[in-house]
DNA sequence: TCTGGGGTCCTAGGACCC
DNA sequence: TCTGGGGTCCTAGGACCC
């Protein structure tokens, strides 16, 4: 641990002062990789990269091995294996994946009950109440990898800071197999020295803006002037980066932050120039999207059609609902019919996408797939025929009770 | 080298209202 | 008569993150 100077003082040394640092990020190390490797012990120690293997795939995961040779996330597969040709190509799991995530929230939610979860494998935790039964964070940190190792054989990093992105950061550096602590009052000393790429937020875009205008250390944009800053990455970027250079973060740790939009895009194998090919799969993910929303009990205001073209160009074009809706068949009308307007004619489409948004959550009313006269419906059946009846605004999101299969009950059959 | 799929947040222009 | 300012909603696009 600890590769840097400057930074080994502060790993997981006895005696650093971890009072303040009462926020953890605990991020798993390579996770999908490492998940793999439980499964083929026999890889360990060589390149693997998890990804689909065909011909448009990216790299969803590679093991520390595999990026020695340059091969990263999200990196064209076919590159990877140019860098990389000895590198083994596993097909991804994702249940397996979900499962081990399960595994290790439910260790963190056992230390804590002020748990984050980001994605399938990190988490924010506060601490500052769990030191009476685990201790102190460093001690909470110590004893959570050892017991998601033990647990599971998988291993994670664990960054402990005053705030969240200061915790990130430091789990990011502390990687692989590492725990970093930074004291609130090291905060500015532990973030200054760092390249502007390691503030949130700024990615290779934004980076190069700023490297152009003379900036390139977090202490570069802490000791900014704020009409710079502004014309280089606008009024709220300016805001955010000037407070991250400082280490001041005061988002909180929330148990689970309401969402915003759901959707589903395919990529498609060859690129389509076929209307009904894509209006085909346009029903599908409306049907996925209308599936979702119903499980969450929410119900979508917007409707967004996405389309990307050979030259990878992208457009999205939406459309507000005069009511929102959890149906696949109002989601898929309304796309096709944006897709039907928007003359796209002859140009080859590599990706679509159905989005919902401004989701909402109205009250619920209880509607029965039970109907005296026709028996059994299926949801979709007795969502129309309530709206028909109440008007759509005066009727909850459906309750599925597991109806989403739409394994219809036929009648006779249910008894 | 030729780029997945799930998201969030921000900007900017225009419509519309007061 | 020839033009203000604030606020909100809608839409499109882009950067970024995991």
């Amino acid at each position: 641990m600890g590769k840097q100077d400057g930074l080994t003082r502060y790993v997981s040394a006895p005696d650093v002062d971890d009072s303040t640092a009462t926020i953890l990020h605990v991020d798993m190390d390579a996770f999908f990789a490492s998940v793999e490797l439980l499964d083929h012990p026999e890889l360990v120690g060589k390149p693997v990269i998890v990804g689909h293997n065909s011909t448009r795939s990216v790299v969803t995961a590679a093991t520390y091995e595999a990026r020695k040779y340059g091969v990263n996330s999200a990196m064209p597969m076919a590159l990877a294996l140019r860098r990389c040709p000895r590198a083994i190509v596993l097909e991804p799991h994702f249940e397996r994946y979900q499962y081990f995530s399960t595994r290790v929230f439910e260790i963190c939610d056992e230390l804590t009950p002020k748990v984050e979860r980001l994605g399938i494998d990190e988490a924010f935790l506060d601490v500052a109440g769990a030191r009476a039964i685990y201790g102190s964070p460093m001690q909470v940190a110590t004893l959570l990898r050892a017991r998601v190792l033990a647990e599971t054989g998988l291993v994670c990093s664990v960054g402990a800071a005053a705030s969240k992105y200061v915790a990130k950061v430091a789990s990011g550096l502390s990687k692989p197999d590492g725990l970093l602590v930074i004291p609130a009052d090291k905060t500015t000393e532990f973030l200054h020295p760092l390249p502007i790429s390691a503030l949130w937020g700024v990615g290779g875009k934004t980076a190069e803006t700023l490297q152009q205008r003379g900036f390139s250390t977090i202490a570069d944009i802490a000791h900014a002037d704020r009409t710079t800053l502004t014309r280089a990455v606008g009024e709220a970027g300016a805001v955010k980066l000037h407070n991250l250079a400082w280490g001041n973060d005061p988002r909180e740790v929330h148990e689970r932050p309401a969402e915003k939009s759901m959707g589903h895009e395919t990529t498609f194998e060859y690129d389509v120039l076929d209307s009904d090919e894509i209006r085909r799969e346009l029903l599908r993910l409306s049907a996925k999207v209308a599936i979702r929303l119903r499980a969450a009990s929410m119900l979508a205001r917007t409707v967004v059609l996405k389309l990307r073209f050979e030259d990878f160009s992208t457009v999205t074009r939406s459309r507000t609902l005069p009511e929102p809706t959890d149906l696949g068949r109002t989601l898929y009308e309304t796309v096709r019919a944006i897709y039907d307007d928007f003359v796209a004619e002859g140009r080859p489409v590599r990706l679509v996408g159905v989005r919902g948004e401004q989701l909402v959550e109205p009250g619920g009313t209880m509607i029965s797939l039970w109907d005296t006269t026709d028996g059994w419906r299926d949801a979709e059946e007795a969502m129309e025929a309530a709206s028909a009846r109440f008007g759509r605004g005066a009727i909850g999101p459906a309750r599925l009770l597991g109806a989403e299969r739409s394994e219809r009950p036929r009648l006779g059959q249910r008894d």
